[in-house]
DNA sequence: CGAGTTTTGAACTGACCGATACATAACACT
DNA sequence: AGTGTTATGTATCGGTCAGTTCAAAACTCG
């Protein structure tokens, strides 16, 4: 009934999302986003309102990839701790085959906190998510007895989050591989039977 | 032998970085900076010749001073343990009365990375300085047999920088005080005797 | 009291910011 | 073919960005 879209959402979104997550969202410029997407200023704006708004698309986007991503490790075979491991080790790779980056959502925590819009609504609906399934996980673990028993499960999924976090940072400040690595170790052994 | 400084060069540097810790790097403009600093434009450029330089020397001036107050704590009195402790429980308070900021060091590698210039330099010597510090504790630690044998300091070191930072992104997203305080207890219990 | 030096305030620079206006283009439906 | 609807490209909006210019001001020293 009008004129079609020349292009896919999906794929703009993800476009936008890697220029966010290069330079940070204050250092992202409309103009940066027409190029990375490949789109119009009017296209964008006719789609996406705001800048802010295809920012919050953009984290709501890397959001649900990365709990995917992050679930299916963690729900996968083997123990906990052995999931856990993997999943520390899966993140370490990706730091250093993708240039560093760090998290998304961690780096815009620490640019712009937690800004009363729906963009600190995605942040805090991120963490909620990365500890229920951290918890689970924790609480299998403590059935299939590689995690040490008499912990809280809250308690070990907040300490997991915060290690991401700190891995991320790190990685972010260029750190080795085998520094990371280390790190990740130390983590389970706080954790594991 | 000229008209003498209406200001506090020191003061100035110590008001721009609470503006550029409060609102990050790219958010905070120059005029920011002189309504933070109660300068003119002219007395900011005079003085610290561009946005850039300015920032770098509250980079400087904060890293210097969290590094005289940890190792006012790392080498203070007690078991290495318990000086790891005090830290923890410090920066916690610190978090919690002053409004979640985070770290400047931690929320500037977050937004710019590590730039090819003086602010890069400078975000690297700090986590170099933290890092020796921290290694410094861990190996007293061994000493004093409050930190479990067979550990690499270095690692040690690195384990702890990491949980800093993951504390301080933690505290950015808005985590409870008893929540930072379990991650600490359990960072504790991984190197702990 | 000048001469020399630096700081300061106000006005201003060109560039870029996020966002909009609007005419034209490209389709679906009748 | 004609009409209604949405997408797109171009030009542009007022505002703000980091940084500069320059004359007046405030000092030290002779």
């Amino acid at each position: 009934m009008a004129r079609p879209r020349e292009f896919e959402e999906s794929a703009a979104v993800e476009s936008a999302m890697h220029a966010f997550w290069e330079r940070g969202y204050e250092a992202t410029s409309t103009q940066d986003l027409c190029e990375a997407t490949g789109l119009g200023r009017s296209s964008v704006y006719n789609t996406f309102t705001s800048k802010r708004a295809l920012f919050r698309r953009t984290l709501a986007h890397y959001s649900a990839r990365g709990l995917a991503g992050r679930r299916a490790v963690l729900e996968g075979p083997g123990t906990a701790a052995e999931r856990i491991a993997a999943m520390f080790a899966g993140l370490v790779d990706e730091e250093l085959t993708h240039d560093r980056r760090g998290c998304l959502v961690v780096n815009t925590l620490a640019e712009l906190g937690v800004p009363e819009d729906e963009v600190g609504e995605a942040l805090r609906r991120d963490a909620e998510q990365q500890l229920a399934l951290l918890g689970e996980c924790a609480r299998e673990g403590v059935l299939d007895g590689s995690l040490r028993d008499g912990r809280d499960p809250a308690a070990v999924a907040e300490f997991l989050l915060s290690t991401i976090s700190g891995l991320r940072v790190m990685s972010r400040r260029g750190a080795s591989g085998e520094a990371m690595h280390a790190v990740a170790d130390l983590a389970l052994a706080a954790i594991t039977a």
